[in-house]
DNA sequence: GTGGTCAGGTGAACGGTGTTCAGGTTAAGG
DNA sequence: CCTTAACCTGAACACCGTTCACCTGACCAC
């Protein structure tokens, strides 16, 4: 039973789902799949490159065409986007700090700072889009860890966390509105 | 040379300056003090207290009283956090997972809301406070990041990172200034 | 002074982590 | 069939946080 690139990163976002990011351990996926813990570095060059991965099919999983105006296509984006963090045991932590580490997981970003382009944000766009990616990224991992500590039985579990998603991102959206706003009155000067 | 409890987080504050959070070790504290690692666990019960009193030391040491409108306010504790977090190697990183965990470093939170109560905000205060944070760690975990990947001669530094700060800052601020007019403007109807 | 108390420290161990490396094994292709 | 390369083994290395029984020395009440 010899496994592919692909076979190990699918088996890795399982027991992520299963068991969470600290127990996602090079020993602990190798076992689940009957190997080594060593035979994992034929396929990665180290842990780091194996989250990369996992990272990468998290978003993949996810990802759905926007379309429309430009507007709504940032705020499709970004709902998307959360939705994926969501979608396994701490994705949001996973995501982030991968993309922190620069090391992958570039597409959320790529796609907003097309969009903001497409609505006229000009040089904005990418302060925009990594402003609109830090609420997303932070909202997510809080939601998620609170989320956590819920199931653990700790806190009573707030539903009103989709409202508080959907009001920040509303600010944040405004202010890229007003923000755009005001480079278009002080193109026409 | 017995050690009390301030002088455990003085000596560790410097050690995460010298050497980073991954070298803030309990085994690296323990030989800076001259002591063996379970002597620590007489003045914290685990390394994530450790961490927390680090991060709410990080926190008081920048602390600033600000006054005036509210939203002069706001953008001075934000400003303020930003350079808190960035005056001690992966400071922004400390702070902001001890506040993810809800160990502590609530200081920020408080204050904002404080202020965006006064500023009239109602019960859009607390999410306001939350997406102001989001984007002041996220983007002090992004810088120093980056920074620590310049020095290290991976990357040459942008210098534009204060700039982008401001602009970031202001694109959320204006989105909070919407959202109040918004609300006072459906108060008088 | 003397004895007790207790915060602070020792030493050793436990079970875990990521990672390396020389060598074995097995599936695929000429 | 035989070679080649991808995959995997087994064992070790150097760490990590944490626990626990025990020791030590400063301080305070008597």
């Amino acid at each position: 039973m010899r496994y592919r690139r692909e076979d190990v990163v699918a088996r890795a976002l399982q027991v992520l789902d299963d068991y969470g990011l600290a127990d996602l351990t090079m020993r602990r996926l190798g076992a689940e799949l009957g190997v080594r813990p060593s035979a994992l570095y034929h396929h990665f060059a180290n842990k780091q490159s194996l989250l990369a991965a996992v990272a990468d099919e998290i978003l993949l999983r996810g990802r759905n065409e926007q379309a429309g105006e430009w507007d709504v296509r940032v705020t499709g984006i970004c709902t998307d986007l959360r939705d994926s963090l969501l979608a396994y045991r701490d994705g949001a932590e996973v995501v982030a700090t991968v993309w922190a580490f620069g090391l992958g997981a570039t597409q959320p970003y790529d796609d907003l700072v097309a969009a903001l382009d497409d609505g006229g944000l000009g040089d904005l766009a990418p302060v925009a889009a990594r402003t609109l990616l830090h609420f997303v990224y932070g909202h997510a991992v809080d939601e998620q860890t609170h989320l956590q500590a819920a199931a653990a039985g700790a806190i009573e579990d707030d539903v009103r966390d989709t409202d508080d998603f959907v009001t920040g991102l509303g600010l944040v959206a405004a202010g890229i509105s007003m923000a755009k706003a005001v480079r278009e009155a002080s193109a026409d000067r």
